[in-house]
DNA sequence: AAGTGGTCTAGACCACGTT
DNA sequence: ACGTGGTCTAGACCACTTT
């Protein structure tokens, strides 16, 4: 009997322990990914609260990011997305006429798929306009971008290339040719020097946690990064990822 | 009046449609950071609605991580903490006899405090044993200590360092000496080589978060470091920073 | 029709902080 | 003592999903 486990008089309350109690099995896989929770009011029957309290318990783990609830259906464990590792090397790999992207996914073995949200020209944000080094009002060409894994949304890209090295090319093409938008670039002349990142991680904003169906409570990494060829910023490209599908890698000489 | 504001007719619920109002005076700073929210009982008379859906109202905010409840006191506008950037050229500019936590510090112009939470031996966690080519019941030398900036808890550290080189050195001491522990290791003949860094962000545990002195819903930038020198791991340095406190920057060569 | 979650109310008692 | 937030109850009505 379930109710035994929970004590009134305990300094934990009540809401609190019936969270910890659902937590337990939810980490010892007893309710595996996917998994159905008991209802509202089963938890109501079996530890003799009201049902705001039961709620309660489970809107704590909503919190943590271990469950949603799907209306008229039930309570669920969430299924963790899978995970992508991305090595400080995926460009220095970008061979054989494919994408970083691409390369990046069959070394991890997964399904994937990309949806083009975006391609042509737009006014550049403020803050790639000053990587880049335009002026605020300047056009650019905007690439955007949401990839999935497996089925789910993980990362949602926005590229900011100048007009001066995109317009007229294939960098503002939905297909841009074999080996991307580097590439061609490099078909230009461009030899590429550095790839700068700049990493954040936070709460997404609504629009972000839409496009990438994300649930509440769940935080994103955010990755901008520039590239840099023959002396010039030729890139930026704004990444949010869902923080849960990825590992970043980065390994630093020590001198 | 505000109650004006209100439509229970709306498809949207009265409680976000309070936590709407409420977002948008902190965005506009009409109720500026460290500032306080109406009590629960004015917006219960102002909304005219219940004590619960007032509660409501706020929790979406506090999931947001734009307020946090004082007991007693009242509901007040987060603060956001002091931003740190964190090079990846940190470890190169490890120089002069000081640790790269203060070189890094010094470069942001931030005070900045240390607090020793253990130093001593202990069992190595799964996760560095094998990163450091351990078995995984080996003791190793543990470090782990708290960073604050201006006051704020904002990184928890966990270093593990294998015996053989740290037992019985000031590496196993609340003060390791000047260039902190990566210097005492040159003392001994290593040559360091490279730093692989891993990159994840998640939501804090409840111990980071009671730590960090994290409110709920704001996530964490979990670092793990392996120093590398003559060859061998020398160190697995397992970082949990608060993420609204941190941006990491990483500079990748192109070849 | 039955079961599930989503929203909302009116009230109660307790604990913390300030006056 | 008073105002603040923290927890909890018993009930209501609605919307969605499944049978």
């Amino acid at each position: 009997m379930p109710s035994s486990r929970i004590d009134p008089a305990s300094d934990r309350s009540v809401y609190r322990q019936i969270a910890d109690i659902l937590r337990g099995k939810i980490e010892s896989r007893e309710l595996p990914p996917g998994g159905q929770l008991p209802s509202e009011s089963s938890i109501v029957a079996d530890y003799e609260v009201s049902r705001v309290t039961a709620r309660r318990a489970l809107s704590v783990l909503v919190t943590e990011g271990l469950v949603t609830a799907e209306h008229g259906r039930g309570w669920f464990v969430r299924r963790q997305p899978p995970v992508r590792r991305l090595s400080s090397d995926r460009f220095a790999r970008r061979k054989e006429g494919k994408a970083a992207f691409t390369v990046d996914m069959e070394a991890n073995k997964r399904a994937f798929a990309v949806d083009v949200l975006y391609i042509g020209r737009g006014a550049v944000p403020a803050g790639a306009a000053e990587k880049l080094g335009l002026d605020a009002d300047a056009e650019v060409i905007i690439r955007r971008r949401r990839y999935l894994a497996e089925g789910q949304p993980i990362e949602y890209a926005t590229s900011y290339i100048p007009l001066d090295i995109a317009d007229g090319t294939p960098i503002a093409e939905p297909n841009s040719g074999p080996g991307g938008i580097y590439a061609r670039m490099e078909d230009q002349g461009f030899v590429f020097e550095r790839y700068d990142e700049e990493i954040t991680a936070r709460m997404p904003s609504e629009e972000e946690a839409r496009i990438l169906t994300l649930p509440v409570a769940t935080p994103v990494l955010h990755l901008v990064r520039t590239a840099v060829a023959s002396g010039r910023p030729v890139e930026v490209c704004d990444t949010v990822m869902d923080a849960a599908a990825f590992v970043l890698f980065y390994s630093l000489p020590a001198r």
